[in-house]
DNA sequence: CTTATCATGTTTGTAATACAAACTGGTTTG
DNA sequence: CAAACCAGTTTGTATTACAAACATGATAAG
């Protein structure tokens, strides 16, 4: 059964908000900061802090902490589990749902 | 930017089960009933019926309850609203996929 | 120097919710 | 009649998405 692909995706990637976060990450190839996100995903600083700290625990992004200007400055980076688990869930839905059309 | 697709996509359809059950029943097109659903996609009971609460509440799913042989028999039917979001959630992750290939 | 303001994230409190256990209403079996 | 069964529903709990409040340090104002 096609709809049963779908129990192979990553929990984390069940989520609107994760979900566009690493479709960016991945699409990026380099590094993105903490502020770039929370413009272009338009998203509280709280949100964002703790989506990045989740995906980072799930090892599908890595935090890297550096200062500019005396400032903080926080960028991430998708990691190949990353962007290997963003094609499952991609080939999970195509299979699911190119079944129904 | 194409993550931003993402907002398009009817909340309901960001749940691993409901996705399921909506790709079931877009697939069928025609009646599916309760005990169906539930073997098929093997989900408890209770949990099944909240779902599929969830999604005639929704306008995602029309549901229609008979008796047949003296018993209760639920069935559920993809409404054409319910089909055009399967057809957004579709068409917001081909976006994804096209853009980080 | 002291106080205020801004910049960058993090921690915490709350409201929403996915799930299964327990319950309900009715039927069949012993 | 009682016990088991069928078809779902309601409820209690544990998780979690979110924003408000907090923390830390830099720059500006007075």
């Amino acid at each position: 059964m096609a709809a049963n692909e779908l129990i192979n995706v990553h929990p984390s990637l069940f989520d609107r908000v994760r979900l566009g976060i690493m479709a960016h990450l991945s699409l990026a190839k380099k590094t993105v900061d903490f502020n770039t996100l929370l413009t272009e995903l338009e998203l509280t600083r709280g949100n964002l802090s703790t989506h990045m700290k989740k995906l980072e625990d799930d090892g599908l992004v890595r935090i890297d902490k550096t200062f500019v200007d005396r400032k903080t400055r926080t960028t991430y980076l998708c990691t190949g589990k990353g962007r290997k688990e963003v094609q499952v869930y991609l080939a999970a839905v195509e299979a699911v749902l190119r079944s129904s059309l």
